[in-house]
DNA sequence: CGCCAGGTGGGAT
DNA sequence: ATCCCACATGGC
């Protein structure tokens, strides 16, 4: 990593003393949680080790439910899945591929994500054990069918507590307003950049992950509202739109 | 009515 | 490689 003072550590430090403690990634079974988006959950290992099995699935049930969709509806159907007792592997392999759809259909692409939930249960189910690193589990992950570079690094980060940046459509808008990513970036790009500046620590990317969704929900949105923004001093859009660097 | 939301795979260029 | 599109509900 860059030792040096950088700017990416600067913008974590800055959100999160705009915002505190986000406390992803938010697991209904967790003793202490309030549930979902709740402040009582924390990672490993603060609250105790690695997840267990039946997390870690919803963990990875999690970020396939809320692809392109916001949280609240992901959460929706994660508490139907729950409700029905289906948060476990051998529900999610039993059940008919259009009954899961319709028990998820809340969080939008129903149909897709339940093929995509069979894919990840099939995938989780064949492994020694769920928590195995031998296996090089991003290409397990990435080489199956609805599971993308994105979702696999949830999984890793949230689920493994492994030290890969996730980057979305949200940390993409602020680095590249910032100026500190080229528009059009590709993923690897951006979550290459953030690895050579920032220490490989898991509680960081995951902390980091979660601020940078709530800034962008809540200042740096589509149509930016920079007033009280927390990066107005290191942003290029704040200082003016048009100093920002290009590529 | 329109646009957006914690993406991904498939097909065409 | 990169662009374009379908996939879909819920909120504003």
């Amino acid at each position: 990593m860059n030792t040096e003072h950088n700017t990416l550590l600067e913008i974590f430090r800055r959100l999160g003393k705009a915002y505190g403690y986000q406390g992803w990634w938010p697991l209904q079974t967790r003793a202490g949680s309030k549930g979902y988006n709740g402040e009582g959950y924390r990672l490993s290992p603060e609250v105790g080790g690695e997840l267990s099995d039946e997390e870690l699935l919803e963990v990875g049930v999690g970020a396939v439910l809320t692809q392109n969709t916001t949280w609240k509806n992901a959460r929706t159907a994660l508490i139907a899945l729950r409700t029905r007792g289906l948060l476990n592997l051998d529900s999610l392999l039993r059940i008919e591929t259009g009954e899961l759809a319709e028990v998820i259909r809340s969080c939008g692409y129903y149909n897709q994500k339940a093929q995509k939930l069979v894919e990840l249960a099939r995938m989780l189910g064949r492994l020694p054990q769920a928590g195995d690193h031998r296996v090089d589990m991003r290409a397990e992950l990435l080489r199956l069918w609805g599971i993308g570079p994105e979702t696999a690094d949830s999984i890793l980060l949230y689920g493994f507590g492994e030290p890969h940046f996730v980057v979305d459509a949200y940390g993409k808008r602020i680095f590249t307003r910032a100026g500190l990513v080229v528009e059009g970036a590709s993923y690897r790009e951006v979550q290459d950049f953030c690895h050579h500046m920032l220490p490989s620590d898991a509680e960081l990317f995951g902390e980091y992950h979660a601020l940078l969704v709530r800034h962008a929900q809540q200042s740096c949105r589509t149509v930016p509202d920079c007033s009280g923004c927390p990066l107005r001093n290191v942003c290029a859009f704040g200082r003016g739109w048009e100093g920002r660097p290009k590529g």
